[in-house]
DNA sequence: TTTTAACCTGACCAAACGGTCAAGATAAAT
DNA sequence: ATTTATCTTGACCGTTTGGTCAGGTTAAAA
C-alpha cells in the first residue's frame, strides 16, 4: 500500500506511535470497565484490534501498561487542577474548577473510573503519587481556601470536606454514569441535561459555602 | 468440646449459621477490595478461615455468593432510605438522610465499595434492581423535593442533581476512604474528624439549596 | 542489492482459577 | 447401638490467564 519514503524512518516511528496509542486507548477502556485483575490482555488486544502478542511487544507486562495509563490520567487531572489558581475571585475560581472537573468526567469517563478502581482497591500502585504530588497540590489549595475564609470572603467551612465534596460530586458523573443512565430511563444524559446538572452543582456548592 | 444436647438439631443449625456468616463477612471484604473478578474463592476461604471446598458447600458458586451479598447491602441501604420520609420539615429530613448515609459509609464501608465496583462494571448483576426498586424510591423522593420547591420551602434546584450530590459525597467517605486516609497524613479519620466532616456536608448542602 | 533492525503473530506454557468429588467426621434421629 | 443426614476437606480437573518465543514480514540503512 503506502510506500512513502519518509525522511529518517518516520514511517516506522509513526507505526509505533499509532499502535501504542491504539493499545493505550483500548487498555484505558478495559481497565476502567473491569479493574486491574478483571481486565485481560486478550480483551485489551481484541479491543485494540491487534494480536495479543503485539500488546506485549509494546508493553512488557500488564502492570507496566496499567501504570502508564495511570500516569496519563493523572496528567490530565493536573491540567484541570491548574484552573484552580489563587489570583482572582473565589467564586470565579471555584466555579471554573468545578466546571473543568465536570467537563473532564464527561470527556474522559474511563480515566475517572480507572482512578476509582485504583483507590477502592487500596491505591496499591499510586499511593506514593497521591501522598506526594496530589497531596501537595491539595494542601496548597486548602491554604488558599483558608485564606479566603480568614478574609471573610466565604463561610468558615472545613476546606478538605469542601474539596472532597467537589471531587465526589464531579467524578460521580463518570464513575456512576451507568447508574445515572438507568435513573434517566436508560438513556445517557443529553448535553442539555448535563449542562443543567453542571450549573446546579456549581450553584449549590457556591451558595453552600457563602459565595453567591 | 461442647457437646450440648440442644433441642432438635439446634447445634447443627448454629454451625450452619455461623459458617455462613463468617463466609459472607469475608466475601464482602474481599469482593469490596478486589471486585467480582479480582476476588478469588481461595482468598475468601482464607479470610473466613475455612477450606475452599467449604465455601462451595455453603454457596454453590462465586456468583451466587456475590448476589447474596449484594442483596444484603441493598437491604441496609433501603433502611437508611427510610429516614427520608415526607412528613416533617425539609431541613430536618435532608439532614437526617445525609447523616444516615454518612454513618452507613462509616459503619459499612465494604458494602459501599462493593456497590461502587458493581456500578463501574456496568451494573451487570443489579441493573434490574436499580431500574425498579431503587429508581422507584428515587423518583418518589424527587416528587417530594419538587413539592417543597413548589411550596417555596427551598430553592429551585434540579432534584436529581441534588440527590446525586448526596449519594456521591456521602459514599465518597467509604469508596475513597483510602485516598482520604492518605491526605490525612496516612491516618484514618478520627471520630471527631468524621463528625466535623458530616456536619460540614450537611451545612453546605442545606445552605446550598436554601434550607438554612 | 544486500544487510540489518524493527515490527508482527500463531502456537505454546506454567500458574492460577472456579468448581468437583469421594471419603471421612460429626451429630441427630431411630 | 445403629442408621441417617449433615458437615468437612485434601486432592483433583478443565479452563483461563499473563507471558514467551521462534520464525516470519516489512522498511530503513549500507
Amino acid at each position: 500500500m503506502s510506500t512513502k519514503p519518509a525522511v529518517n524512518g518516520a514511517h516506522k516511528a509513526a507505526i509505533r506511535q499509532e499502535n501504542e496509542e491504539q493499545i493505550l486507548a483500548a487498555a484505558e477502556r478495559v481497565f476502567a470497565d473491569f479493574g486491574f485483575k478483571g481486565a485481560t490482555t486478550a480483551r485489551i488486544a481484541e479491543t485494540a484490534n491487534v494480536p495479543k502478542a503485539n500488546v506485549h511487544y509494546y508493553f512488557s507486562t500488564k502492570e507496566a501498561l496499567y501504570r502508564r495509563i495511570m500516569e496519563d490520567v493523572c496528567d490530565h487531572w493536573l491540567e484541570a487542577a491548574m484552573t484552580f489558581d489563587n489570583s482572582a475571585d473565589p467564586a470565579v475560581i471555584l466555579r471554573g474548577y468545578i466546571e473543568a472537573k465536570m467537563d473532564l468526567s464527561r470527556a474522559r469517563p474511563y480515566g475517572s473510573r480507572l482512578w476509582a478502581h485504583e483507590i477502592i482497591r487500596g491505591a496499591k500502585f499510586s499511593s506514593e503519587y497521591i501522598s506526594s504530588t496530589v497531596k501537595n497540590w491539595l494542601d496548597s489549595r486548602v491554604v488558599v481556601i483558608r485564606g479566603w475564609i480568614d478574609e471573610g470572603k466565604m463561610d468558615d467551612v472545613e476546606p478538605y470536606t469542601l474539596m472532597y465534596m467537589i471531587f465526589a460530586t464531579t467524578q460521580h458523573y463518570a464513575d456512576f454514569g451507568r447508574q445515572i443512565e438507568i435513573f434517566n430511563n436508560n438513556k445517557p444524559l443529553s448535553d442539555a441535561q448535563f449542562a443543567e446538572a453542571k450549573e446546579n452543582v456549581v450553584r449549590i456548592i457556591l451558595k453552600g459555602v457563602g459565595l453567591s
